[in-house]
DNA sequence: CTGCATGTTAGGTT
DNA sequence: CAACCTAACATGCA
């Protein structure tokens, strides 16, 4: 599930190597991985060359030097595997891109066939249609107006972070694990938080996904960034995938619960969704062993 | 074998 | 309109 950090760790990984390069062939295996006419996404990308990368959101963008660009969306197994051509494809790979000047090419590999990809030409004002409804970046985005976009909306908060038009890029794993950092329960009214509640969350956030980016990335399931090494934010979770294991802060067992049609895991002592009657958490001492088991009622 | 869970988006309903 | 719900995709697992 490749979220902001991932798409940025690839971004980064593979900008020096396709920078610059010019497509010479395409081989599209599976036809419904790119969107629109195969032969014609083919047609658009032969003898162009990339000038730059990006990322938006999820998205992977590719500047074409004819103005156009090539959007990528991994959704959930999605990869892109810069690997030389001898390499034995791996089995669900969907496209590869062929360089006119580089030995290696460019794979999309994508095992439950979710990913697209597709060439977009921006509008005169330069905007990109598939992009047109993605909010703001979280890492761009100031406190104050984050504050004031959550409380603009009547939402539970934890599919409000993960809704790509109040905030673009991030999913289930950072939506978590900046929930329980800031203490809130996932099922909070976005409206209903305090300010200093929704900066604390911000705070979270924000400092979860840089961290995250300078980790490469979390691999779950299948990422892997764009040479095929994982990332390592994974050993810093401390919610996501933990149901019924110890909470660090204290103790007690992480719950999982279906909020918005989605997994969600959580401290049900820590984040609780009263908060006016909050009790002393029991803190593990500095240094000390975190306390293991169920413990609390 | 069946049924369900999985993450995300699109599209439809309330 | 905003919020909410579900189908779709392919695969693995209980």
């Amino acid at each position: 599930m490749p979220e902001l950090p991932e798409v940025e760790t690839i971004v980064r990984g593979l900008k020096s190597k396709l920078t610059e390069q010019e497509f010479s062939h395409i081989e599209v295996r599976l036809a419904k991985s790119v969107w629109g006419p195969k032969n014609s996404f083919i047609a658009s990308l032969k003898r162009r060359k990339i000038l730059s990368m990006e990322r938006r959101g999820k998205y992977f963008i590719f500047r074409l030097s004819d103005g156009k660009v090539l959007l990528i969306h991994l959704r959930m197994t999605g990869r892109l595997i810069f690997s030389p051509p001898d390499l034995p494809r791996e089995k669900h790979t969907h496209v590869i891109f062929s360089f006119k000047d580089c030995p290696s090419q460019l794979r999309f590999v994508d095992q439950r066939q979710f990913g697209r990809l597709r060439v977009e030409k921006p509008s005169a004002d330069g905007r990109l249609e598939s992009l047109a409804s993605l909010g703001p970046e979280p890492l761009e985005i100031s406190p104050r107006d984050f504050i004031r976009r959550a409380k603009a909306r009547h939402r539970e908060i934890k599919p409000l972070l993960l809704d790509q038009e109040f905030l673009a890029g991030v999913g289930n794993i950072y939506a978590d694990e900046a929930l329980y950092q800031a203490r809130i329960h996932p099922r909070r009214m976005s409206d209903a938080l305090s300010e200093k509640n929704l900066l604390r969350l911000y705070r979270s956030l924000t400092d979860l996904l840089r961290k995250a980016i300078r980790a490469g990335g979390t691999s779950v399931r299948t990422f892997v960034n764009g040479t095929g090494s994982a990332g390592r934010f994974q050993n810093f979770l401390q919610v996501y995938g933990r149901e019924g294991q110890a909470c660090k802060v204290c103790g007690g067992p992480i719950g999982r619960e279906r909020v918005g049609g989605r997994s969600s895991f959580f401290c049900p002592h820590c984040q609780r969704v009263r908060m006016e009657r909050r009790r002393k958490p029991v803190r593990p001492g500095k240094g000390l062993p975190v306390a293991r088991g169920k413990m609390v009622a």
